[in-house]
DNA sequence: AGACAATGTGAGATCGATCTCACATATATC
DNA sequence: GATATATGTGAGATCGATCTCACATTGTCT
């Protein structure tokens, strides 16, 4: 039969003084005699004492724990945020708890929900929805460290980190545009997302600015997934008259529409030229290399944990509202677009 | 001022009941009279009452957490894993806490021992080391739930999720060899991960069948990322007799080999064939598309879940070992090697 | 009517750590 | 020597929920 774990108790019973010295031992704080402490730690030492930190939060009312609820880990772009943030949180003393949200409002509810009961610190948050927040406000209005990441959420005031989607895009299509492109199509992620929003508004913007028509048929919408991807942009392609460019709001899609032309036999930049938002691993050494809109993937992360350790340390004062530039990187993937 | 959240206690006061009643109501279990139990529930949704799951588990002895210690999250084998394992712990009301142990052996014994001390119910770990697994020992010993997942550690007799890696690049590499490959290269990561130990004996055991000295100059090692990957191929293939194909142990070196090869300007396969460990979404995509070992991704993390979920419910026979076979998939990356 | 079981409820112990207050002793200052 | 401060320690309250035991009432069976 295999003891329970010592506790402080145990701990002090051994060194023959009471839970409170032990503790004051321990932690170093209070009055304590040198041979009490030295007494208490070699007790601790021979028991292997390593304490209850469920005790601890529920006497100082928090876990030290961070919450991140991001979209779907298995994104590249989540997986490297959660990486940073939990390798920041370490450096803290707190862990991270993940939850996959599944751009699910429900479902994010759900999870704050549930971090909530647990009394953990705070929480990086990548709203499934730029509109429907009254859960996120309820956080706010109850002083709840809170970062959004990637994306903001309506009347949300809070610290946040985001990119400039919508300038981002907008380059994009301009680029394309530059290169005589017209009939520019846009792999497009759910409308309620803020990213997609900011991005399709980008996209418009630059063909508004150009004096093309917004063309419904050249929107096609896509779950943030390689598969997804496939078939919305093979739906888009099958139309009669097809788009001569592409512009992917994530580097999944881009993967994804990378496959579906492949499958369709579609020879980019020949046939159609390719901008992707966000970088990603492969995308110089596909042939053509990849045009993208790159972000600054090893900043967000790191800083949205920064902002929230900022709360949780003490820190009051208006929210910070930080705003990354995007860069258009030029490869290969774009071709001029000559009318007949 | 924002007030805190409210408690059992003012649940109870304002249902003018006791604590105990309270909790009777709420939590439907021994006997509560029906008008007592609707004042109760009343009073709970009034008052926004949401429990504190913190105060539950000290008096449960545990907290609704699993712990999941993976090499690195940004790994998209690891990242399907960690989303996997979430999903499936949020069908039984638990979250996931992640931590990288970044291939570090010290590291994951600080995670392991944090999250111990915050009495999570279990945890699915990746370890670090095939040998250094004392720490592993330890809480079996102490009946710590536990599942091993892409890897075991010697000793550590409990559940565990592995494919057949020895197996899996034993065929790979008897595939080049049958292809007239004599000089075949090994990208390798940390000797320490049991992983890399299988599949070098299955790279090993292959070429020793076909009677083809080992040399050390066809191993290159590197850790586990894209960039490290590039650099250990650039370093293999800069030699005077470089090797005609190459044999990678896990997605991010085969992608890490592809961007190395495109930088020094070598052809695939026609210059030098490859074949990688672990598929990927763009393996298809890339000229030519990349012959893999595949592994049932979509298995190995949902599986590890459930074996931790029945030792959580109880179960106590003999620890199961499960694995799964690999499926060698050819594609375009490897051709015929003549010899001149 | 009496015995026994079922029903309903509250008081307080418990989980394990932290913290405060009370008490005792030692030291410093006037 | 008296007073104030510093030092050292233990008892028990506290965090918030669960659970057990004690007590009271109601219902059933003989």
């Amino acid at each position: 039969m295999v003891p329970k774990s010592p506790t402080l108790k145990d701990v002090a019973a051994l060194a023959n003084v009471s839970r409170a010295t032990a503790a004051r031992a321990l932690n170093s704080y209070g009055y304590v005699g040198d041979e009490t402490a030295q007494k208490v730690h070699a007790a601790a030492e021979r028991l292997g004492y390593r304490g209850n930190r469920l005790a601890q939060a529920l006497r100082n009312g928090q876990l030290p724990i961070v919450g991140c609820i991001l979209g779907d880990i298995q994104n590249p772009f989540f997986a490297r945020i959660a990486h940073d943030i939990e390798a920041f949180a370490r450096e803290y003393g707190h862990n991270l708890v993940i939850g996959s949200s599944e751009e699910e409002l429900e479902q994010e509810i759900s999870l704050l929900a549930s971090l909530r009961s647990l009394s953990i610190r705070g929480f990086i948050v990548a709203p499934t929805s730029a509109s429907n927040n009254a859960h996120l406000k309820g956080l706010i209005a109850e002083n709840v460290p809170l970062v959004l990441i990637d994306r903001v959420a309506e009347g949300a005031d809070c610290d946040s980190v985001v990119v400039d989607n919508e300038g981002g895009a907008r380059k994009a299509v301009e680029y394309l545009i530059s290169m005589g492109h017209r009939r520019i199509g846009l792999l497009q992620d759910d409308m309620r997302i803020f990213t997609s929003r900011e991005r399709m508004s980008g996209y418009q913007t630059a063909l508004g600015a150009s004096g093309i028509a917004l063309d419904d048929r050249l929107v096609s919408v896509s779950q943030s997934t390689v598969e997804h991807a496939v078939d919305a942009t093979i739906r888009l392609f099958s139309q009669k008259t097809p788009p001569t460019a592409l512009f992917t709001v994530d580097s999944l899609m881009t993967q994804g529409a990378l496959l579906a032309f492949r499958s369709m036999g579609i020879s980019i930049p020949h046939d159609v030229s390719l901008i992707g938002f966000d970088d990603f691993n492969l995308a110089t050494f596909t042939d053509p290399q990849i045009t993208v809109v790159s972000q600054p993937v090893s900043e967000i992360g790191r800083t949205a944990a920064r902002l929230l350790f900022e709360r949780l340390s003490g820190k009051i004062d208006a929210p910070q509202k930080i705003r990354f530039e995007t860069k258009l990187i030029v490869r290969g993937s774009v071709s001029r677009h000559s009318s007949a």
